[in-house]
DNA sequence: AACTTTTTAGCACAAACGTGCTGGAACCGT
DNA sequence: ACGGTTCCAGCACGTTTGTGCTAAAAAGTT
């Protein structure tokens, strides 16, 4: 038999060299050559693991929304352990929504090639199962999240989308600013901001 | 003397080719060839009006900034004409937030332009600048509005900052998922969450 | 009509890209 | 020891890119 070798781990060698240099150097810099240098190999080797470009970048895709949704539905569970109002809850549920956030380096990797992957699906066929994909796993996390918190407990579908959508873009916005003007983005702002909205989301029902 | 033709009318020619390339096929697609194609013209001959490719973007770059800050500011003196408070203000308020997102097919040109030269501004240090312009200048203008808006008149300098960039966050959330799901996204929903938003910003000092 | 200067067009080159293909290296079961 | 299979490396080809350079076309002034 041949040489043995961990296939799929040298497949997510590959995809945490495509990271590195998406983070670095953007989406247009992850070409074949460069990922090969990145992760030390050849050419050849890459293509040897993955068919063509696009299947490495679809697959690196992937791999960045399992890490994303993972990480969130890991948070939820949390979120969901706890008595909602309690001191816990609310520092879990900022724990959860600070996923979102490049707050560490694991994270800011994360952010920024989910980012590009997104903005790149705009445009390429390929990327665009995965986007919606990823689209759907977050947006149910945070649907359920705005479900849980909304005072009323989000009976009113109309009102429950809207402030889910709201969150989210909250959320997408700091992630944004946060990656492509951090000189005027704290952390200490961005848990500002987080701990505002949250504010609004239990508070008012009001009129409407 | 030579041929008369006015330079700066040509330049904004191409200027728009650029932009309907970057709308329609991305920031990656925007190259003197295929550039020079869609407005017409030889590669020579768009070289002659910008010296080099990152000229040529770095001024379509600064072009829609000074479009998109423009409007902010014309829509921002009809806000401040009007009385706080009043429906007409209210409205007012609502178009100039409006001017962020993609509604109708100019704005959604420039919403996708903006968009994708600031993502491109993290890499390309020639973008830097124009980036940190745009961000100021929309910055101003958000700014302005938040403490127009808050009910003690953004008095405290630290929960301005956070409710300015709440604002502009949930804006640039809500333009890129309108631009990048925009099958998840309608205009209602947009109006939605910004008439929610304003609720939140009007309501509560509360404790804090 | 001739001249001058702007405008337009295009060629040529090096660099980088994806990909089809070939050949040697490494290794496990026999 | 020795095949057979997998893994690794790289060449070669056709495209596309930015840019330096040349030269024809156009048009107002003399």
């Amino acid at each position: 038999m041949p040489k043995i070798v961990d296939a799929e781990a040298r497949r997510q060698d590959v995809v945490e060299a495509v990271f590195r240099i998406i983070a670095s150097d953007g989406l247009e810099r992850a070409s074949l050559r460069e990922v090969a240098d990145e992760a030390g190999l050849a050419v050849g080797s890459v293509r040897h693991y993955f068919a063509s470009s696009d299947e490495l970048l679809v697959h690196s895709f992937s791999v960045v929304v399992d890490r994303i949704a993972g990480r969130l539905e890991e948070a939820f569970t949390v979120v969901e352990s706890l008595a909602v109002g309690s001191a816990e809850h609310d520092a879990a549920v900022l724990t959860l929504l600070g996923q979102f956030l490049p707050l560490d380096e694991e994270l800011a990797v994360d952010a920024c090639v989910w980012m590009a992957f997104r903005h790149a699906a705009r445009i390429r066929p390929v990327l665009e199962q995965e986007a919606a994909r990823s689209h759907r796993a977050v947006a149910a996390v945070v649907g359920r999240l705005v479900m849980r918190l909304m005072p009323d407990g989000g009976s009113v579908q109309e009102r429950l989308v809207s402030e889910a959508e709201r969150l989210l873009a909250t959320l997408d916005g700091l992630s944004m600013h946060a990656l492509l003007q951090p000189e005027w983005m704290t952390a200490e702002v961005c848990r500002d901001v987080l701990t505002a909205h949250l504010e609004t989301l239990v508070a008012v029902p009001s009129n409407r």
